[in-house]
DNA sequence: CACGAAGGGTGCCTCTTCAA
DNA sequence: TTGAAGAGGCACCCTTCGTG
C-alpha cells in the first residue's frame, strides 16, 4: 500500500502518519483486507471506531493517572508538605513545589526560580526550539516507569507486590517491549497529570502537549544518537518487560540516568546561544 | 480435581462541564 | 448548540483461592 505512494511528495507530518497507519495494519491482522474490500461508508465507520478507541483509551489513561500520580510523587510512608488532592488539579502545576520541580525544564534550576510567575515569563522565550520543553521528569525514571506500568501493564503492576489477576494491556496485545512512541506518550500523560490544567488539549498554548510529544520522539529518533537511545530502550525494557529482555547487555540504572542527563546537557548547550526571557 | 466466591482489570456507557 | 474531555459506575472477563 505504502509502496505505491511517492513518499517524497508527502510532508513530514503525512509521512509520520503513514508510518503509524502501516504499523496499525501490521498489528491488526485482517484490517488491510477489510479496508480494501469495504465501501467508502464502511471505511469511514472503521475510522470512527478506531478514533473512538483512541479517545477512550486516552481518556482512561488520563483519568487513572490523575489520582495515581499523587502517590508516585509522594515519598513512601510520608505525606507531601502541601497536600495535593487526588481528584483535583487546582493545587498542581507551578502552584506546588513538587509538581513544579518536575515540570521545570531541564535547562532551568527550579530551586533558583524565585516564583512561579518568574517561571511563567521564562516559559516560552522567542526562538526556543523543540527541546525547550524537555522537562526534568525525564530525569525521574522511577515516576516514568510507574506511569508506563500503570498504562501498559496494569495499575496494580506499579506496586512491587503484584496483585493483578487479569492480564494487562501489554499482555493482551502482545506488547513485549517499549517503543519510543510509548515512552513519549507516557511522558506526555505524566506531564499533563502534574499540571494544573483541567482539560487536556494537544494544542493549547499552556500545556502544548503535541509539541512536547514531538520533541521527545524526535529526540529518540536522532540517528546519530542511535547507540545511546538503544541502550536507553534496553534499560527501559528491563524495567518494564524483564521476562522478555536479555539482561546480559543491560545498562545499569545509573548509566541510563547518566545518558539522560548527558542528553539534557547537550540540549542545554545547543540552546545557550538563545537568550532566555521575554 | 471441580466448583463457586472473591478480587482485580478493562471496556463501555452515561452524565456533567466547558470551550468554541 | 455542539463536541470534546473527565468522572463515576457497571458489566464482563480472568485468575486465584478456599472448600468439598
Amino acid at each position: 500500500m505504502a509502496e505505491e505512494l511517492d513518499l517524497g511528495s508527502l510532508s513530514a507530518i503525512d509521512q509520520k502518519e503513514l508510518e503509524v497507519f502501516c504499523e496499525l495494519l501490521r498489528m491488526v491482522s485482517g484490517l488491510e483486507a477489510r479496508l480494501m474490500t469495504s465501501s467508502e461508508d464502511e471505511v469511514v465507520h472503521i475510522a470512527d471506531l478506531i478514533q473512538k478507541g483512541i479517545n477512550g483509551a486516552h481518556a482512561n489513561d488520563t483519568k487513572g493517572m490523575k489520582s495515581a500520580v499523587v502517590d508516585w510523587i509522594t515519598p513512601k510512608g510520608q505525606s507531601l508538605n502541601l497536600h495535593i488532592p487526588r481528584n483535583a488539579k487546582a493545587g498542581r502545576g507551578f502552584n506546588h513545589k513538587c509538581t513544579g520541580a518536575l515540570l521545570c525544564p531541564a535547562r532551568l534550576d527550579w530551586n533558583n526560580v524565585e516564583s512561579p510567575m518568574e517561571w511563567i515569563t521564562l516559559k516560552r522565550p522567542p526562538g526556543f526550539g523543540r527541546f525547550f520543553d524537555l522537562i526534568t521528569i525525564l530525569l525521574q525514571p522511577n515516576c516514568q516507569i510507574q506511569a508506563f506500568k500503570h498504562v501498559f501493564t496494569s495499575p496494580s503492576s506499579v506496586e512491587q507486590e503484584l496483585k493483578a489477576m487479569h492480564s494487562g494491556n501489554a499482555c493482551l496485545h502482545g506488547m513485549r517491549s517499549v517503543t519510543k512512541a510509548s515512552i513519549a506518550y507516557v511522558a506526555m500523560q505524566v506531564r499533563f497529570a502534574l499540571t494544573s490544567a483541567q482539560v487536556f488539549s494537544c494544542t493549547d498554548l499552556v500545556t502544548d502537549s503535541k509539541r512536547f510529544y514531538n520533541s521527545i520522539t524526535k529526540l529518540l529518533d536522532e540517528t546519530d544518537e542511535k547507540d545511546e537511545v538503544d541502550q536507553l530502550l534496553t534499560w527501559w525494557n528491563r524495567q518494564i518487560f524483564p521476562l522478555y529482555t536479555d539482561s546480559e547487555h543491560m545498562p545499569t540504572k545509573d548509566s541510563a540516568l547518566a545518558q539522560i542527563r548527558q542528553k539534557c546537557e547537550e540540549i542545554k548547550e545547543r540552546t545557550t546561544s538563545i537568550s532566555v526571557g521575554t
